[in-house]
DNA sequence: ACTTTTAACTAACAAGTGTTAGTTGTTTTC
DNA sequence: GAAAACAACTAACACTTGTTAGTTAAAAGT
């Protein structure tokens, strides 16, 4: 896709190799290996095991936080926020399934940048709290527990790393009208 | 709770620190030493690192099977049958946080009964849309895409273990109803 | 009272871990 | 064509890994 530089290429197989067994369970040499060199080759590249994973990490992170803020600060009503925001989350997914792995599975060890890590996914999942409860104060959205509906919600869109690889004949922009449908307005007649 | 016998508190330990760290992070040392023992004591209570994962993924996968196979042969609708899955699925991840974090997140660590605990996973998810599918044949549910409907609500349910120890003010029968709203009936007015 | 079981211990193992130092050939830059 | 940068290598390091063997003291069973 766009591997590019050498160290993207590290990074890339990388993630493709925490996504099957785990950040922990795979070492250097086998990184090196998936590459065809040696371990201590991919040094010329990444300055440790760690920084692969902050690299993977943080820079998904990221581009979460800044499509949050887009839809965050957009003139549309709160339930279409809530559309946009699984667009936002179909799309980074379907780039990135092996990165979305490792966010989710992996992101406890982050080291120096465990807080930061930490501060971005509390501003995303807070924006996301109050986008909901304007929603309910506005009349768009049911009444309910709004912690049960976030959590709901960002459940299933964090999940969809797992499913998106099994579903290959569901575009993009079918998956989140599918998604869309289900999530906001619920499966009974 | 119940740790009763030795073997079974290695267990709950060891599952304590799986769920913060993963499987493949926690050495037998680290387990030893939350118990207060040496790394080689545990061995006259498990038989390797192995069998402690064994353990903790395969029993609480055969509750699950067992408690669908009471759902799926009950003579209720097939909607009232989504609302016993989303009960058991809190009810048993209430006691068994740490458990299902292993579930969810070191399966593939498995080794002799990996195979196993696949067939017990198929044959749930099996069980799962075919009860979604009986539901749009009888007009229950709304005839949308089946999978994404499986997808997003098995997707909340795992995903329980990481929410439930935050929200402990919620006790299991409301969140279980507020699950079924949302899930069910979706979230718009 | 004696035997067996339980559950801890020390010591050690072979293999694997992330990483560093120093080297070498190739490609790029001036 | 010389100098610098790039990207691979070998060899080695200190440490951690899961696990085994053999031992010991206390508890339970007879």
């Amino acid at each position: 896709m766009k591997p590019k530089t050498r160290k993207q290429q590290i990074i890339n197989t990388a993630a493709t190799l925490f996504k099957k067994k785990g950040y922990s369970a795979v070492s250097m040499r086998d990184i090196a290996k998936a590459l065809g060199i040696k371990a201590s080759s991919l040094y010329n590249h990444i300055s440790s095991k760690q920084d692969i994973l902050t690299e993977i990490i943080i820079s998904l992170a990221e581009a979460f936080t800044n499509g949050m803020s887009v839809i965050k600060t957009s003139e549309i009503t709160n339930v279409e926020k809530l559309n946009r925001i699984i667009e936002l989350h179909v799309e980074i997914t379907t780039k990135n399934t092996y990165e979305m792995a490792s966010m989710n599975n992996d992101w406890m060890h982050l080291e120096e940048r465990l807080e930061y890590y930490l501060e971005l996914r509390d501003g995303y999942e807070e924006n996301f709290r109050s986008i909901i409860n304007e929603g309910i104060n506005d009349n768009e959205i049911i009444k309910g527990n709004p912690e049960v509906m976030l959590f709901s919600i960002l459940s299933t869109l964090r999940s969809l790393y797992l499913w998106i690889p099994k579903k290959e004949d569901l575009n993009a922009e079918d998956l989140a009208a599918n998604l869309s449908q289900v999530l906001i307005h619920g499966i009974k007649k």
